[in-house]
RNA sequence: GUGCCCGUAGCUCAACCGGAUAGAGCACCAGCCUUCUAAGCUGGGGGUUACAGGUUCGAUUCCUGUCGGGCACGCCA
């Protein structure tokens, strides 16, 4: 709960909803100083004849003092500091306390917009230089991103940015997947296809990877090293053949496991070589496609590097010792029940391997002992069955599962002539991301895909979001920038000139407007921060950018009279420096001319 | 079958964790370019918030049930 201190009201506020809600804090305090206060919010009212903000704070405190609404709300507005920037306070319907600014405050936060620059939008108070490490996409790195890790990588770089706005230390990770059985598989399908290119042909497995990409690492490995790897002998033939068509298979999965072994047993040495460049390739591809997404990450965590430095066996002993692990089956289990999930899981298979799970819990682990005050990961809304077991095992192992928080983002769909586009990873024909890209543009993608609330089934219309036309809303908050660039090059003035603006002039109703949604900006970001929904911030500039169409439309900028025009200037060169800042945390351009 | 998410204008979605007359965009209709970019603006029609109950001053929001959709229920990751 936020405690709001007196403010000195010879200083003027950089946050009205802020201040109002402190002098009502000490009206409340003033009124009533010892009942303890809810967090008092205010909001704005959806009617502007309600004020600029309005507090529900009486009705809510009626019901436990047994009071009036409307005379409570009555009783705080008397108890109310006198403050030179408040026109009026009313009680309003069932107890509403509604507060109108004055029309001199409203100018005057301009000032505070022009002098706060860059970092204007930013609210420190929240995060507060605490430290938070936000882990997204994390693909397996066994093929081209699709437009479902799109969404994760557009949703978590754009959190990432709300975040670093609202005063947290982010640092942004991406886990790497590059030790387990879904890598072999990989190794393994372009082994195969090499082997096809060298004139060997085998029945593919059905649930190998079939994409063309395979192909293409089969291609350059047979082109750098020509027969290198095939290994060929009778016994060799012979073992794959086996493996591939091995009838006492309990499934395809279970010949598909006879495959990976013959081929590190065929192999040898030379395996861990196909393996690295499979790794390295994907890896490398899947890097640079997110790179000009404007997706970076601080850090490319291994998880090869969690087995290599002892890490996974390290969490399990912990948990063995805490007598957690048990065998069955010739398997290792954890308890998670004993933790709140439905039933145990595997650590350790009865091959030996270990799970993704066992590796998982090492790398919570270490993200725990990195020291950071939060953790945040982002993951697909079809993964929300393994939150239980993974909060069970930091529980476990005596750590605050509190401090993990997991955000689920849902599937994004793709529509194509209305109609839904094909999403089949097995088959291989998904649309990548690349070629989401490349269709739509990055700035339209990234825009598309944070206009939902992330917990909401996304429709990526293609056709809307390629279109160049008033359909496509990235280019409507673009266009406003871009038109306040083209106003500003005409005029061709200094940006220091614009402080000395007289904003007293800015009294049409859309100058009002237009300075209200720009104040509305740090809320903005407060929230988004707050609620883990960056789509608050698209939403935002839209209304911005209207207000701001609406505010070009009616009015004219470049007039002879030149302390008009520069306060006009002045209010344009704020929105544009918002407009510019909200863009760029979503990750879009803000072009100067379209 | 069990668990999680969702159901709001013809379509795609909002609604500031329970507030005032539920809002945008697209589509549709009618207007606005010899003036800073018409990728724009102005106005208009469009709703029993899936349905039925409940909680209270007040419900799109919380609870229960029904219907409908998505996802998850591996010694995959």
């Amino acid at each position: 709960m936020l405690n709001y201190l007196p403010i000195m009201v010879t200083k003027f506020p950089n946050n009205f909803k802020f201040y109002c809600a402190s002098l009502l804090q000490q009206a409340i305090n003033k009124a009533l100083p010892d009942e303890t206060i809810p967090p008092i919010e205010l909001a704005r009212p959806k009617q502007s004849g309600h004020g600029d903000y309005a507090s529900n704070i009486a009705m809510k405190m009626a019901k436990s003092l047994r009071k009036n609404p409307r005379e409570l709300a009555a009783v705080f507005i008397s108890a109310m500091p006198v403050s030179p920037w408040l026109e009026k306070t009313e009680v309003a319907g069932g107890g509403f306390i509604n507060l109108f600014l004055t029309q001199n405050a409203k100018q005057q936060s301009l000032y505070t917009m022009l002098q706060t620059g860059e970092s204007f939008g930013d609210c420190h108070h929240l995060g507060a230089g605490k430290s938070i490490l936000i882990e997204f996409v994390s693909a397996n790195p066994t093929g081209p991103l699709h437009v479902g890790h799109g969404r994760g990588a557009a949703f978590g770089a754009s959190l990432a940015n709300v975040l670093a706005a609202a005063g947290f230390n982010v640092k942004r990770e991406f886990y790497v997947n590059d030790a387990g059985r879904q890598m072999d598989i990989l190794t393994l399908s372009a082994w195969l296809r090499y082997l096809e290119l060298n004139g060997l042909f085998f029945q593919f497995p059905p649930n190998a990877y079939q994409g063309e990409y395979v192909i293409t690492m089969a291609r350059e490995i047979h082109n750098a090293h020509g027969e290198r790897y095939v290994h060929r002998s009778e016994s060799m033939l012979q073992q794959l053949v086996e493996a591939g068509t091995d009838t006492t298979a309990e499934n395809e999965d279970a010949r598909l496991d006879r495959l990976i072994a013959s081929a590190k047993s065929i192999l040898g040495q030379d395996y861990a070589y196909l393996h690295n460049f499979v790794l390295t390739e994907q890896l490398g591809d899947c890097r640079n496609d997110l790179m000009e997404f404007g997706v970076e990450f601080d850090t490319w965590f291994s998880e090869q590097s969690l087995f290599d430095s002892g890490m996974v066996t390290h969490a399990m002993r912990l948990l063995e010792d805490k007598g957690l692990l048990y065998q069955q089956d010739g398997a290792t289990w954890f308890c998670s029940t004993r933790f709140g999930d439905e039933k145990d899981r595997v650590t350790q298979r009865e091959n030996g391997q270990y799970t993704y799970f066992a590796s998982d819990i090492a790398y919570h682990l270490n993200k725990y002992e990195r020291g950071f005050d939060h953790l945040l990961n982002v993951w697909g809304a079809d993964h929300h069955g393994y939150i239980p077991r993974v909060k069970g095992a930091i529980e476990a192992l005596g750590a605050d599962s509190q401090k993990l928080e997991i955000a689920l983002v849902q599937f994004a769909v793709l529509y194509r002539n209305g109609q839904k586009a094909a999403m089949s990873t097995r088959s291989g024909e998904f649309v990548t991301l690349r070629e989401l890209r490349e269709e739509v543009g990055n700035d339209a993608a990234r825009f598309f895909y944070v206009l939902r609330k992330s917990d909401q089934h996304l429709d990526f219309d293609l056709d809307l979001a390629k279109s160049k036309s008033n359909e496509n809303p990235v280019y409507y908050v673009q266009y406003a920038h871009a038109r306040i660039c083209s106003v500003l090059t005409q005029w061709s003035g200094t940006p220091a000139m614009l402080i000395a603006a007289d904003t007293a002039l800015l009294i049409d109703p859309a100058e009002l407007a237009l300075l209200q949604k720009l104040s509305d900006f740090q809320d903005t970001i407060e929230a988004a921060a707050k609620e883990r929904a960056p789509h608050l911030i698209a939403f935002y500039l839209r209304e911005l950018a209207s207000e701001f169409h609406s505010y070009y439309n009616s009015t004219r900028f470049l007039v002879a009279e030149e302390t008009l025009k520069i306060a006009r200037l002045a209010l344009i060169f704020a929105t544009r420096q918002v407009l510019a800042k909200g863009l760029t945390i979503l990750g879009v351009t803000s072009p100067t001319e379209m």
